[in-house]
DNA sequence: TGCGGTACTCACCCCGAGGTGAGTGCCACC
DNA sequence: GGTGGCACTCACCTCGGGGTGAGTACCGCA
C-alpha cells in the first residue's frame, strides 16, 4: 500500500504534488488542520463528516510519512494524540489556495451545494 | 460514470477544483495543453507516455464536460481533432502553478526522479 | 455495573478507476 | 496489396482505494 514510497519518478511538479493530495479526504484534512491550527483525532473525525476512522487514520499516517503533518502523543490517560501542519504542509496548504479559489468559483457557475459542517 | 455529474456537494472550493483534476491523468492533459496550446489526439496521446486511448479519450470528454477543454473537430478524410484549453481551463491552469512550483520543490527534497518525455 | 469516549488495529468486502486488446473506415505510403 | 496512422468505441478484467464492523486498554460518569 502507501506505506513509504510515493516518491515515483513524475511528469511535473504537479503530479508530484497531486501524489501527496490524493486520497478522498487528503485535501479535506489539509484544510481542517489549516483552518483550526492543531486538532485532536476525534475533533479531526468529527469536522470530515462521511470520513471513516480507518481512512482517516491512513491518510493521516501518509501525510506524516509525507512531512505534511506533526504528530504529536500525550501519553495520558485516556490517549490524547494531536495533530498539526508541519511548515511543508504550511506551505502546500498555501499552494492549495488558488486552487481552492478557483474551486469555490466553479461551485458558484455550476451551482454547487456546500456540505453542511459543524465547524466555523 | 462520469458522464455528466460531477457536481455533488462539496466541503470547500479545494474538492471542487479536486473533483475536476482527480483522475490519474488529468492534470497532465492539462498540463500538456498548457504547454503547446493546441494539440491532436495522438499528440496528446504521445505526450503521455504511458496513457492508455481509452482513458484519454475518457479524460478529455469530462474534462469537455466540465467545460475545461475545448474540442474542435475537422470532418477531413484522416480524422482530426484538435483540443485546446478554454478560458476556465486556462485559469484552473493558473490555479495550478503554484501547486506546481510546490512540487517541484517536493521533487528536489526527496530527490524523485523525473519521467522521460519527448516534450521539450 | 455498564455505557461512552479516546485513538487506534485488524479482517473482510465491494465497486469502480483504470488497463488490455480487438475492431472500425478511410487514406497514404511503400 | 499490405501495413500503419488517424480518432476513436466496445467488451472484458484486475486491483486497490475505500467502507464496515468488530475488538482493545483504560478511564469517567451515571
Amino acid at each position: 500500500m502507501a506505506t513509504s514510497a510515493r516518491q515515483g519518478p513524475y511528469f511535473c511538479g504537479i503530479d508530484a504534488a497531486m501524489d501527496v493530495v490524493t486520497g478522498k479526504w487528503k485535501s479535506l484534512i489539509l484544510w481542517e488542520l489549516h483552518e483550526h491550527g492543531t486538532r485532536r483525532f476525534a475533533e479531526l473525525r468529527r469536522g470530515l463528516p462521511g470520513v471513516s476512522e480507518k481512512m482517516l487514520v491512513q491518510h493521516l499516517r501518509e501525510m506524516e510519512e509525507d512531512g505534511l503533518v506533526h504528530r504529536e502523543v500525550y501519553p495520558v490517560v485516556p490517549p490524547k494524540v494531536e495533530y498539526s501542519l508541519t511548515e511543508h504542509g504550511v506551505s502546500l496548504n498555501t499552494a492549495l489556495e488558488s486552487l481552492a479559489a478557483w474551486g469555490t468559483e466553479r461551485m458558484r457557475r455550476i451551482g454547487a451545494k456546500k456540505v453542511a459542517t459543524d465547524a466555523a
